[in-house]
DNA sequence: CCGACTGGCTAAACCGATCAAGTAGTGTGA
DNA sequence: TCACACTACTTGATCGGTTTAGCCAGTCGG
């Protein structure tokens, strides 16, 4: 049907009748011509379907309608969160109804995640920057303002003034819910199995459960590497100890099944002989048996609302205040009970 | 430090004293330049960290060293599958090494698709395209071949000459894998919880089954949605069936986990009373208790796989033929026993 | 009745690369 | 010595939009 050639501007203006530029003021509703040839070139325009060049469009400095995302991440690992997929899913999806495209990159580190942020810049290809994993004094936010890019930084707090604002989700409330629930149940020896100690969110978890002490709660924080396997070997060592915690809490869904795992393994029954809990919910956290209880925190609308601030943003030409993410939820489930009397 | 003014092709010319033509020439590799002038011109945009316009060379139809990836897909549902996850960290990952990004869309339904892609080529944003979920008589590849660009296809089977060529699973055999390795256990009733009937796979993998009937196994196929709640449902009767099936497969991992739950609900022991199986691996399906015997495929390496048989085809700019992608293979666990001698 | 202003449009420059065509300058062969 | 080829460039057109400057006709004010 439509063969090779593509219908250009010029060819709208040769069918109205009129100059390229008359069709351009037409198509973006900018004075200079008048409404009844307004409406003529726009009918032309979608009696021909005529398509804007990207690629011409970036070249004059108008909108790429692309946003970027580069993430520093082995990619081997990233299919076992399911975080990821739903981030993304989530951006992508708030994206998708203003036309906008997302590009993504795998890097290797910091730097070349920046070096990718250069080009993207350089060159018009996105319109805004998606950032993940904050670390203290991190690079990126000055490089990002040398670029004059719009960006957002999805974390765990407000970015201070002048930086990248942020989508956050307090990881200090959401550790407060968990741990206290389980102190509600009578729970007074608790273990965090966490993440790696560098992560900003391990360091405010952990915090809070240390506070817990003025309230009669001993807890004990284990770092890991998030792999199920080191979940597992320290869950064993947890239950042989003495005296033994009486709940253990995983950093995510996949070292929750593992200890989940080795404490039926070590003969005891989950929730009678020990609770366990997750700081991150999945669906299959839901269909186990026993089922776990978590922290459901909703990534689709975090991916959502950090979209929408950067198109916000976009549009506005300038940085807007960081918002606050969706609040994480407790999901009570089988698997945390009070604690047996005798222990 | 570096300033708002981006550098040019015009400001490395001026700099070493030639015309922007010879920068070009340099830049690209072609003659037109001596060795000597084109060292020259090298090392001044070394050392002014050019980086050229994707823009610009878009607009006059060169590469963008971008690939696109437009998904029909619901967006809420993505995240429970690491499929997607593990596939698209694949080709990224493949795409990375070779400097090109990877443009991602969500959209409702394949006319949407066909239409983002025709967008893509028609402003050349990308050099090539990615597509899934093959279907019969399917509008994709006539649309591709119109648009004259290169794409591969994420399929079951090898592609008929002249459409988009793939790179495929062969589903049947997977199939014949699995439902073998049961009747080699002795099962002789197994039933396979399927997904939507539409899909090729599905259609495949129950065919398999159904010739089994030669060898004494009786298969019964039910296909679903997909969903956690319509596998319960499903197991559920299955198992309060009579005869009642010795084995039950699952088309993927959480639809078995959530039968694994409804037949320890129901009191039945696993595998003693009934075997468990899905064609999907996970982390989680080696880590529940009992862990669950599946078909392992590296979605990982597929996606891989099909990121570099795209770029052959870009470079070549012609299609390549179809090449079979990574056999899953079986991964037996707890999940699955010879099925008790009485039943 | 003249100048200033305004609405509606055109012409042309511009963005940053690629590339075909053209032009010096040198060397080669008859 | 002239034609010819070859090298090493330069010039200028080109892609498809956006945008500035300018032109013309009509209107208004004084």
């Amino acid at each position: 049907m439509t063969s090779g050639k593509r219908v250009t501007i010029a060819d709208i203006a040769r069918l109205a009748g009129v100059s390229p530029g008359a069709v351009s003021f037409a198509l973006n509703g900018r004075p200079g011509v008048s409404d009844e040839t307004r409406q003529r070139i726009l009918a032309i325009v979608e009696e021909n379907h005529w398509q804007p060049s990207s690629a011409a469009r970036a070249l004059v400095g108008a909108r790429a309608n692309t946003v970027g995302f580069a993430l520093a991440r082995p990619a081997r690992s990233l299919g076992s969160e399911a975080f990821f997929t739903d981030l993304i899913a989530g951006i992508e999806s708030r994206l998708s109804e203003n036309k906008v495209s997302l590009q993504l990159r795998l890097v290797a580190d910091i730097a070349e995640e920046m070096e990718v942020h250069r080009q993207w810049r350089s060159s018009n290809q996105v319109d805004g920057i998606i950032l993940i994993d904050p670390r203290d004094d991190d690079p990126r936010s000055d490089r990002i303002a040398a670029l004059d890019a719009r960006a957002v930084m999805i974390g765990s707090k407000p970015s201070p003034d002048g930086s990248v604002p942020s989508v956050w989700i307090a990881d200090d409330e959401v550790a407060e819910t968990l741990f206290s629930y389980l102190a509600a149940l009578g729970h007074t020896r608790i273990a965090y199995v966490a993440g790696p100690a560098e992560l900003e969110h391990t360091r405010l978890r952990a915090e809070v459960l240390d506070r817990m002490a003025a309230d009669g709660v001993s807890g004990e924080v284990i770092t890991t590497d998030f792999s199920p396997a080191r979940a597992s070997a320290v869950t064993r060592s947890l239950l042989s100890a003495r005296p033994r915690p009486t709940a253990i809490v995983y950093d995510n869904d996949v070292m929750a099944v593992a200890g989940l795992r080795v404490a039926q393994e070590m003969g005891r029954t989950v929730p009678r002989d020990v609770s366990i809990a997750s700081f991150d919910d999945s669906v299959i956290a839901g269909l186990i048996n026993p089922s776990i209880t978590a922290m459901t925190r909703d990534t689709f609308e975090l991916g959502e609302q950090a979209a929408t601030l950067l198109l916000q943003q976009i549009v506005a030409g300038a940085n807007l205040p960081s918002a606050q993410g969706p609040t994480p939820t407790l999901t009570a489930r089988e698997s945390t009970a009070p604690p047996a009397s005798d222990s």
